[in-house]
DNA sequence: GTTCGTTTGTGATTGATTTCACAAGGAAAG
DNA sequence: CTTTCCTTGTGAAATCAATCACAAACGAAC
């Protein structure tokens, strides 16, 4: 039940099955099958099954896998069977895209601190939130239990603010300054590197066809 | 030179050796050695050598790469010796956040269209771009030969606007949008789902001891 | 010009992930 | 109750990616 070790790109194929689960769910199916899910997450049915065989046997031989409580076993192996507190370091305007965006808190993550080190932007209302100064990290991040940090600064202060961050108790952190940050062990790490995204399709086109 | 597959990680190291080498480069250094690049990049000296191998030999035994030469190999390995015309979809907050980034013009990523279906949004003024109509991708796209796309609707229109984009002629999509697109062979397509970060941050978080 | 220390390039190896293929389980029909 | 038709769960096999380890190449020193 709780496996040795599942890789990266299996959790990532969960939320996408979460995802598709929703929509079988909406539709009022009660049961779907591998293939099914394989259909329409875009992935194989045995890898659908082998992902789910990891975490326990929920279906049913013949059948397939009962869609309500597949969706609610796959929340909880992810760990969104409950809300998550979440540090948002950058009240720029990618800083204020997330904020707004109502996604993040659909699937259970709240932003209950917003950071920022620009005189301008510290005081600021956004919501039911005043932005802080980045000196506030430790006592804010404490006071209000935040467990995650997002880091939308620019690169030169990504790895001070990650230092702060983890020096005041968050154990992990989405990154999105195009830099690698260096983290103790123990703390998670995921990185949101648009440039490179850019880069890889560049690529793609450069060398699909002799062109 | 022109090598058979190269994986997708491995183009994604690709991009990262490249920010490292203009770390050295603007240091002053002219010679890197693999341990250098693996050490800044946060992977192992014989991945860096096999990676670049596949492209080539760049290298001086006993030396190492010369910073400036290998810096101009790889920008024309990603197919970065030139500029590129990116269609945005989506004139949301996001999109105005990817929109007003520098980092994508530092890069050689020209952004030169912008769309939404939003009748409120559709001619306003943005640097000096003209917001326009969903409907007139087709034109604009032709028109301004746009070779990439980047989507940042919501999820339920998601879909058509690929179809448009690649109707009109786009190689390659950039999707914000948390779903899964259906793309015809040929075209590339890079996906970043913010939620599923979160997710497997909060998966981590729930795993990683006991807790 | 020989030796020494260094670093590349790469075949071989190990490791991880995905796919295959099939036995076993279950529902349904007659 | 037996047969038929599906679909799961999972070892085995295949594929793919990362690491190792070492011969070959080069500069520097003397």
């Amino acid at each position: 039940m709780r496996p040795a070790k599942i890789s990266e790109s299996a959790v990532r194929r969960l939320s996408l099955y979460l995802r598709v689960l929703d929509a079988f769910e909406l539709a009022g199916k009660t049961t779907v099958s591998s293939g099914d899910l394989a259909e329409l997450g875009g992935m194989t049915p045995a890898q659908v099954r082998k992902d789910l065989s990891h975490f326990g046997s929920f279906g049913k031989r013949g059948l397939g896998y009962p869609v309500s409580e597949l969706r609610e076993r796959v929340t909880e192996i992810l760990g969104l069977g409950r809300r998550w507190r979440v540090g948002l370091v950058g009240a720029g305007k990618l800083g204020a895209a997330l904020f707004f965006y109502d996604g993040f808190r659909g699937q259970g993550f709240d932003v209950v601190g917003v950071f920022d080190n620009d005189p301008g932007k510290i005081g600021q209302h956004w919501g039911r939130l005043v932005v802080e100064d980045i000196e506030s990290i430790d006592r804010v991040v404490r006071a209000a239990r935040i467990e995650m940090g997002i880091i939308v600064t620019p690169v030169i202060s990504a790895q001070s603010v990650a230092d702060l961050l983890i020096a005041a108790g968050v154990g992990a952190i989405l990154n999105f300054a195009p830099t690698r940050l260096r983290v103790p062990p123990g703390i998670t790490l995921r990185n949101v590197n648009l440039e490179i995204e850019l880069e890889s399709l560049a690529f793609a086109l450069t060398h699909e066809n002799g062109a």
